[in-house]
DNA sequence: GTCTATATCCCGATAGAC
DNA sequence: GTCTATCGGGATATAGAC
């Protein structure tokens, strides 16, 4: 672990690895805003100039971070579509995986959404996202209407956006700091996303609410 | 409109109000990472000295950015709850009213999620902060078991959650980035809303789910 | 593939005049 | 309250040697 790959070799044989890992640390140090491409490379050992052999500018490199955070996300999604029993607590445990993928790690959930990259401009990085979603689809197709390919991507993305969203509270500090916090936020979108599921029908035709 | 504050006495009169509008834009064009304290000073024609006199850095002309996405947020919810009929409906117009602050303000959704301030050294904006959820607490109490005060709050943090996450991802691109894709956003959060508090007794207890 | 050196630019913040 | 001038720092990106 500790690294984004896995592969250790640095210094003359896996600089574009090390690059990426060095500029995960330096965004949760100081955000995305604080990193640099100089930066990455002072912490790396290597010169300046070395990061612009392999990484056209300071965006490819971070979006070369975002992937990195696709894949440790599809990993936590994967796991927690496993551990489940139900449809249903498939999902709600894949949104509690999200908020604690984002506390635990948050250099990479901001790399994916804090840095305001344009996504279209990096195919492998559209790529490694349609795979995560491709990783929680299965639960909701099971929960939608048969057949109803769209329903199944509403409510799932209800369920991402439930998530997203209480990921961002959850780090913009509204449930404190510290451990608890974040168990607590794990709780609730679980919480929601079941309350979310129980009343789904509701997503997928346009009536009134009590 | 167009400005923060409506107020009309710019260069020489108002210099803290079109300094934030200034930063708005600026933050609408580049992000908050392109925004900067001197571009400020030069779109508003002043030196790049004169904000200082104002604000005694970066971060706190970016809070006072913060403080008037909150001043606007508050109106659109109010109006959002007042033209709603049932507290459901309410909160569901509250969290479109959420999202399409997100699209047409999006530099102050910006200001106030982006910026990573830390919210606790500027009181004015937790009060700014503080403001906006009271306005929109009166649905959820509603909603929840009576003279549950907590219950009403998890409910309502469920609700900005959704929004929140939504918003986010509208503004990631996942609805495509013209005016319909608005719109869809909109509709889907506010679906999802009324989905949340038909299925909101999961909330309030700890049970599984189908 | 990496280094040294450099060109170029912008920023935050302060000092002191008016 | 605003301006001019300035210090000190750091960034991106390129050129050319090895």
């Amino acid at each position: 672990m500790a690294t984004a790959t896995g592969k250790r070799a640095y210094h003359h044989g896996n600089l574009p690895a090390a690059l990426v890992d060095a500029a995960l640390e330096l965004i949760g140090e100081n955000g995305v805003q604080g990193f640099s491409v100089a930066g990455a490379a002072r912490r790396t050992g290597v010169s300046i100039s070395a990061p612009y052999r392999h990484f056209a500018d300071r965006d490819e490199l971070l979006a070369a971070c975002a992937v990195a955070a696709c894949e440790e996300l599809q990993r936590r999604f994967a796991a927690a579509v496993a551990a489940a029993g139900s449809p249903g607590e498939q999902l709600a445990s894949g949104s509690a995986a999200y908020v604690r993928f984002a506390a635990e790690r948050r250099s990479m959930f901001e790399a994916l959404f804090g840095a305001g990259l344009d996504k279209a401009k990096y195919p492998q990085l559209q790529e490694a996202v349609a795979a995560v979603i491709e990783t929680v689809l299965g639960p909701a197709r099971a929960l939608a209407p048969k057949g109803d390919e769209e329903a199944a991507a509403v409510l799932l993305e209800a369920m991402t956006g439930l998530a997203q969203g209480h990921a961002t509270l959850l780090l913009d500090g509204r449930y404190g700091e510290d451990q608890p916090g974040v168990d607590l936020a794990c709780e609730r979108v679980a919480a929601a996303t079941r309350a979310l599921v129980r009343g789904r029908s509701l997503l997928f035709s346009p009536p009134a609410a009590g």
